[in-house]
This record gives C-alpha cells, structure tokens and sequence, in this order.
DNA sequence: GACCATATCGCAACAGGTTGCGTTTACGGC
DNA sequence: GCCGTAAACGCAACCTGTTGCGATATGGTC
C-alpha cells in the first residue's frame, strides 16, 4: 500500500517519533497503537483510563480495554505520557510532560491543577536530603480543598 | 446480658470510646462493627483494605467486604483512622493518628514511611499562599525510590 | 418485654484495572 | 513474496472497591 496522499494519521510531529522508537526497542507499531497515539495527539491535559478506551472506540469500536491499558504502560515507559492517581485513587493520564509536574485535586469540587516542580521543591529537596528519597514528581498527587471551596465550607 | 465477667472484646482504652460515639451520632453498635474494632485495635501502621476484611474473617467467617468498608468509611469521619492510597492508588489504612502525617511509598522495595505534618510543613504553607489550597496531609501520599533503592538503581 | 423507625447488613451487580493464556500478526531475514 | 519468531492482541477471569435494594436487627420508647 504505498498509494500516494497522507493517510489519514494526521499525528502532531510530536509524536512522530513515536513509531521508530517503539521499532528501535524491537517493539511493534500495530494499528490498536495507532489509534490510541491517534486519541493522545489529540487530547491535552489530564485523561482517565475509561476516557481514553472511550475515545479510542470512537475510531475503532473493537477496542479492548486491556490492550490500551498495555499500550499506555509501554508509552509511559517511552516518557510521552506520565500517569498518576486522583484523590479516589483512580489513574489520570497526562500526554506529554513538557514540563515536570505533580498535581493537585481538590477533594469537593474535583477539579485538578498542575503544580510545577519548583513549587514542589522544597518539599522534595527536604526528603531527599534528610531520607535519601528520590520523589517522582510526575507522580505527586496532593489532595486537599482548594480556595473557592473552602471559601464555600467555611461560610457554610 | 448483664453477666458479670469481662466478655471477650478487650479493645484498648484508645477504642472504648467508640461505641458510645456511634450511638450519640445516632449510629449503631453493631456485631460487624465490633469484629472490625477489635481487629482495628491489634493493628497499628497500615493495613490494606483486603488485609483487614481477611482478619475480619478470621474472627467471623460471614464477613462481607462492603460491610468492612462502608464501616471503614463511617470509623474515618469518627476519626479513629485514615486512608490514603499506596503508589499503585489501593488504599492504605492507618489506624488512630496520633500524629498528623502523610505517606511515602517506595515504588521499589514497596516500602512504606511516615512523614510527620511538619516534614511536609514547607509543601503545604507554600500551596495555601500560594493558591488557598488547603491540603490534606493525612491523605498525601507520595512515590518515589527510597534510599536503599536509590543505591542499588545507580549501582546496576 | 414488645414495638417501631431506620441504620445496617448481605447479596448481587457494577466499575476501573490487571493478568494468564491461547491465537494472531508485525516485521526482519531469506 | 514467503517464513518464523516473538510481540501484541483479545478474551475471560480475577482483583479491589462501590452501590442499589430488599431483608434484618439495633436501641430508644411505651
């Protein structure tokens, strides 16, 4: 199949890449890789597990759960994608870590925000000083309330 | 039941105050909640919450998980212990914090410590200024590679 | 001691993920 | 263009919790 015309993989130059490091690992480029890449070219931010089978679907209604599961684990081992657990514990998958960064959920309203590593510093230059701790700061979750609610509790 | 003779729910001091605490919130007293107490009360650090319905069973072979932790969920708002979760996002359970304290989790060897609400101390105030975020510290719980396992990565 | 409102129980189904295993298929070599 | 091998797939079962609902039993009251 060499017709001529970009097939429909509009995939960011970002991810690019993606197909020849999976291959210069001895692993496999697949049509199922294909499109979850697909769905995280086209999603920014945070994503649950259940979001990304959904939208994998969307393009290829045979998607089985544990096959992107697999997948985002071989990604996360490429670094294009970092995973960490909400306040309940459930995974949150985030596409692209430009910049080092934990996250923080807001236990009322849900709502997650990224903390940049320098605001998380102190905290792990401390551990790792005192405890000999190497954080994974991709993976630091930080529950709590955030401003808006506890306006909202404390004037309850 | 008024047979003299203490019964055979030796519970510490630290969890006789328990019972009376359901009953003034209009909760109830029941033999499912005793089992668990009494297994609660022979456990200091953390448990898993599959670990704490095995040794419920242990003691009362017709324990059912949803009673554990719909028991577990009504014992935190009491109090007497709190949950976070562990680096893979299954819950921890940690009973009669004394001590304010967060988690930290070795994603290695599995291992888990306390920190102390003041080891953090720097973390939280810099987030409540910073964005009004109050933070959970019982709940924090945060992955990384302890030292022992730090040596022995780099000298891989 | 019996009564009653309702908190709690136990079951069964569901939800998000993971895992074991037999089958399929990508892809390097001929 | 065909082959062989091992990576990846898909299924089904499992794991850790959670939830809806009808049945049960606590515990304050008469």
């Amino acid at each position: 199949m060499t017709v001529p015309g970009s097939p429909p993989v509009a995939t960011d130059p970002a991810w690019a890449g993606v197909r020849d490091r999976l291959r210069a690992r001895g692993l496999r480029w697949t049509p199922q890789r294909r499109t979850l890449i697909e769905v995280l070219s086209r999603t920014d931010g945070h994503v649950t597990g259940v979001e990304l089978v959904e939208r994998c679907r969307e393009l290829d209604p045979s998607t089985t759960p544990s096959t992107v599961y697999r997948t985002l684990d071989v990604l996360e081992e490429l670094g294009v994608l970092s995973h960490s657990h909400g306040a309940d514990g459930r995974e949150e998958f985030h596409v692209l870590p430009g910049v080092l960064h934990g996250h923080l959920h807001c236990i009322d309203c849900g709502t997650t925000w990224e903390i940049p590593a320098d605001e998380a510093a102190a905290l792990v230059t401390s551990l790792e000083r005192r405890r000999g701790f190497a954080v994974d700061v991709t993976h630091l979750s930080i529950a709590g309330r955030c401003a808006g609610c506890s306006a909202a509790f404390e004037g309850d």
